[in-house]
DNA sequence: TTGCTCCTCACGTCACGTGAGGTGGC
DNA sequence: TTGCTCCTCACGTCACGTGAGGTGGC
C-alpha cells in the first residue's frame, strides 16, 4: 500500500488504460501527482481516482478532451453544473438516436425472419397481428413514368417531414383492383415505421410471396386473383407490398423476395 | 426528376454527407451505380437510397465499415439476421452504459447544487429522503495509518466486486461516537450509487457542513455535538458524510465543502 | 464570363494503439 | 543475469473534414 503509484497499478485501480492516462498527461488533461526526477516515472495518488474517473466519465459521455481540459482549469460548481446540464440534453438526444436505430434493425430483422419462413409457392390466408406505418403521398404515375420518380419525390417528402428513411418501405395500392390493373406501380410509398401514425388493421389477410425486382408482381397479382375466386374470397381494402429480401441482404435483385396482403372478408 | 443523381443531390435525398459518400467510395463500401467516363462524375440511382441508409445504420449502431463492407460483399437473409442479432446485443450493453453514465453525472449534479444552496456556518434538523449506497469493507484503520490506505482498499474491492467507482463516494461512521473520536477516519467508505444495496433510511438528520479538505472534519464534529446538547438531541445511527464539492468542481481543496448528517430522534 | 458543382490529392483531426529501442530496480 | 515495468518517440488507425488546384456545363 504506497502513497504513491505507478502507472500500471493506477491503471487498474482506476480502469483506465495506461495509454490513456500517458495522452491525458501528454495533452495537459490529467497528469500524475509527482515525476520521479531521475527517471521520468509517473506517479499518482489514490485521491486522483476521484479525478480520473470524472473525466472519464465525462469523455464517455462524448465530451471533447479539449472540453473537458478547458473546465479542469477553470471548475467551479457552477460551470460544472452547466456542463452537465447541456450533457443531460446530448445524451438524451443520444439515447433516442439509439433507440430509433435499435427499432430499425429490428423491424428490418422481423420481415427477413418473416422471408425465410415464407414459401413462394403458395398463397394463405392468415391471421396478420396490427402494424404501424407512415403513408406517403399519393404517386400519382403519369403515362410511362418510371417506377423511380415516384420513389424519389417520397423520399424528397420523408426528408422534409423528418421521417426517417432507414425503415423498410414498401408499396401499397389503394384496392386490389388497383394493385391488379398496376401491380408495379403503388398508389402510396410507406415506411414501416412503428411509431407511425397509420395502422394496417389486425384481421385475416390473403398473403402471397414472390421472387424478383422490386414491382415485379404480375405473376403474383394473377395468381392470388385465381386463388381468391376458388376460394370464394372477397378481397376488401388496400393490398400491401412489403419487400423482405431486398438490396440490404441480397445481392441478386432476381432473389428479392417480396410480400402482398389483402385484407379479406 | 432524373434517374442517375450527382453527389449533393443524392445527399442530400438520403441525408448522408457528400464527404461520407466519397469516403465510403474510395474504401469500396458503397459506390454511385454509375460513373460518368469523361470527367468522373459519381452517378447515384434513387433505390440506392435503401442500401445506403441500412449502411448508414450500421455504422451508427458502431460497426466497423470495414464489417459492414465485408457482409455487403457476401450479404445473404442469414448473415444480416446473425449481424442484426449481434448488434442488437452490443446496442443493450451501450445503453446500459449510457444509461450508467446518466446516472453518475445526474448524481453529481444533484450534490453539487445541495452545496450551492448550503450554509457552511449554520447547522440545522432536516427531513432527507432516502438514498442508496454500496458500503465497502471495514476500513479497520491501523494506528499512525493514513487516509489513502482504506482508501485504496476500498477502490480495489470496487474494481473487484465491478462497482463503478465514478460514483461519489462518501465516508461512514457507524455511530456518532465514532465519528467524534476519528472524525478523519470513517469505518466505512460507500458509493452513491442509486442502484445500491443498502438504504440511508428517509427521515430527521442532523446536518451540517464545512469547508476543508476530505477528512478534516474536526470542527464539524465539536459543532454538531453541542448543538445536539443545546437542543436536546438523541443522535442515533451511523454518522455519514458527504463530499459535495470536491476534485471535480473544485481547485483548491481548502474550499471543499463536505455535508454530515446524523440521524436524530 | 460568372457561378455552381464536380473531381483528385494531400494533409489535418481526434483519441488513442502499437511497436522500437532503451533504462532501472529486484 | 532475467524478467518486469517504466520511459520517449515515431508511426499507424479510423472515419472522416478541410482546403488547394483544376475541370465542366449553363
Amino acid at each position: 500500500m504506497k502513497e504513491f503509484l505507478p502507472v500500471k497499478e493506477f491503471s487498474k485501480l482506476s480502469g483506465i488504460e495506461t495509454t490513456t492516462l500517458r495522452y491525458w498527461d501528454e495533452i495537459g488533461l490529467f497528469s500524475p501527482a509527482k515525476r520521479d526526477p531521475d527517471n521520468n516515472y509517473r506517479y499518482y495518488t489514490p485521491v486522483q481516482i476521484i479525478q480520473v474517473n470524472f473525466i472519464s466519465v465525462l469523455s464517455h459521455l462524448q465530451v471533447p478532451l479539449k472540453t473537458i481540459a478547458e473546465i479542469e482549469q477553470t471548475r467551479t460548481p457552477e460551470s460544472i453544473m452547466d456542463l452537465i446540464d447541456r450533457q443531460e440534453h446530448q445524451l438524451d438526444r443520444q439515447m433516442r438516436q439509439l433507440r430509433e436505430c435499435y427499432s430499425i434493425i429490428h423491424t428490418r430483422r422481423e420481415l427477413i425472419k418473416r422471408g425465410l419462413r415464407a414459401d413462394p409457392s403458395k398463397l394463405s390466408v392468415e391471421e396478420m397481428p396490427e402494424r404501424w406505418l407512415i403513408i406517403g403521398p399519393e404517386n400519382n404515375f403519369q403515362p410511362g413514368e418510371a417506377f423511380y420518380v415516384p420513389f424519389m419525390r417520397f423520399c424528397d417528402q420523408a426528408s422534409a417531414l423528418r421521417m426517417n428513411l432507414s425503415y423498410p418501405i414498401g408499396g401499397m395500392h389503394t384496392s386490389f383492383d388497383r394493385f391488379l390493373a398496376d401491380p408495379g406501380r403503388p398508389d402510396h410509398f410507406y415506411s414501416i415505421d412503428p411509431t407511425g401514425n397509420v395502422t394496417r388493421k389486425a384481421g385475416k389477410y390473403l398473403v402471397g410471396y414472390t421472387k424478383g425486382y422490386y414491382g415485379v408482381l404480375e405473376a403474383l397479382a394473377q395468381r392470388m386473383t385465381n386463388y381468391a375466386k376458388e376460394h370464394g374470397l372477397t378481397l376488401t381494402g388496400p393490398a400491401f407490398a412489403t419487400y423482405l429480401h431486398e438490396e440490404t441482404c441480397m445481392r441478386d435483385p432476381d432473389a428479392y423476395l417480396s410480400q402482398v396482403s389483402v385484407a379479406v372478408e
